[in-house]
DNA sequence: TTAGTTGCAAATCGTTTGCATCAAG
DNA sequence: CTTGATGCAAACGATTTGCAACTAA
């Protein structure tokens, strides 16, 4: 899926008009090895020479977090919106105190404990976060206390 | 742990100065069933006559953030932050996406996990951060789709 | 006495909104 | 043509900061 062609088709699917923007959008968003906030989104644009305005960028990933095409995170230590392309894949993040670089790791550890959850608690469970955090091997001596 | 004279303990092994208004913070935060915001201790603290500035709530609650007396969380739904005391029982919360109250649950499903994952990732694993969504009793019938 | 704490007002930062213009269907 | 998308500037809400006054140790 880095074809300009399948972004297109993805929007129309989800009843979204193609416009130039979203498509530049969704490809940044896609091809970012990690997480990507919208003010990186602009820059990474700009770099490429596509002006996109900065609130446009929020009304884009809005409307693609709303049709489940992105999804939206919040990190207690950035205290800024991170979006990631939805690959379908349920997977997390393993992310490093120190260098703040996160690493996806696939396949999750909830899925029977949810099931147990959800009998126990009377709840209809829908979704979970899940962030794992710690020092990756570059940081690690670097944080001694 | 429902009395003045501990908070002034707790502030005194951490190496913090004992004031009025960190005890008064501490009191609010231990004693809420449910992780807290800045303006709602705010508030709070306003209806026992306590009146302790804003941004000196944010202040305190940075310093016992800080010496891990208090626990921030940012849930995405949110977009505030929320505090909650310590009581260095490690859980998680179930949390309603129709009313957003949050249930606590005892227990973590993570430990044999983050064992695993640090000797495959090379990662040194501090801790983790989960919420688990659904919707709640009350809720669920109101919220089909 | 001195370093750390607080109140107050102003600044900051991420995000949202109103409105006029523009482009996709 | 019509509805929805965008740019721009201004508004917003949560949080932070500078500074002077204060208080715990």
């Amino acid at each position: 899926m880095d074809n300009t062609a399948s972004y297109s088709e993805l929007l129309k699917l989800k009843g979204l008009k193609n416009t130039k923007h979203r498509n530049s959008v969704l490809k940044v968003v896609e091809l970012s090895e990690q997480p990507i906030s919208a003010e990186q989104i602009y820059f990474n644009l700009k770099e490429s020479n596509v002006s996109v305005n900065l609130s446009s960028i929020y009304r884009i990933l809005e409307t693609l977090v709303n049709k489940n095409i992105v999804i939206k995170t919040n990190l207690t230590v950035t205290n800024k919106a991170l979006y990631e392309f939805n690959f379908q894949i349920h997977k997390h993040h393993l992310i490093c105190s120190g260098c703040k670089k996160m690493l996806s790791i696939e396949g999750c550890p909830l899925e029977d404990y949810e099931k147990t959850l959800q009998e126990k608690s009377g709840f209809s469970i829908t979704g979970h976060s899940l962030e794992i955090y710690g020092y990756c091997n570059d940081c690690k001596n670097n944080y001694k206390s």
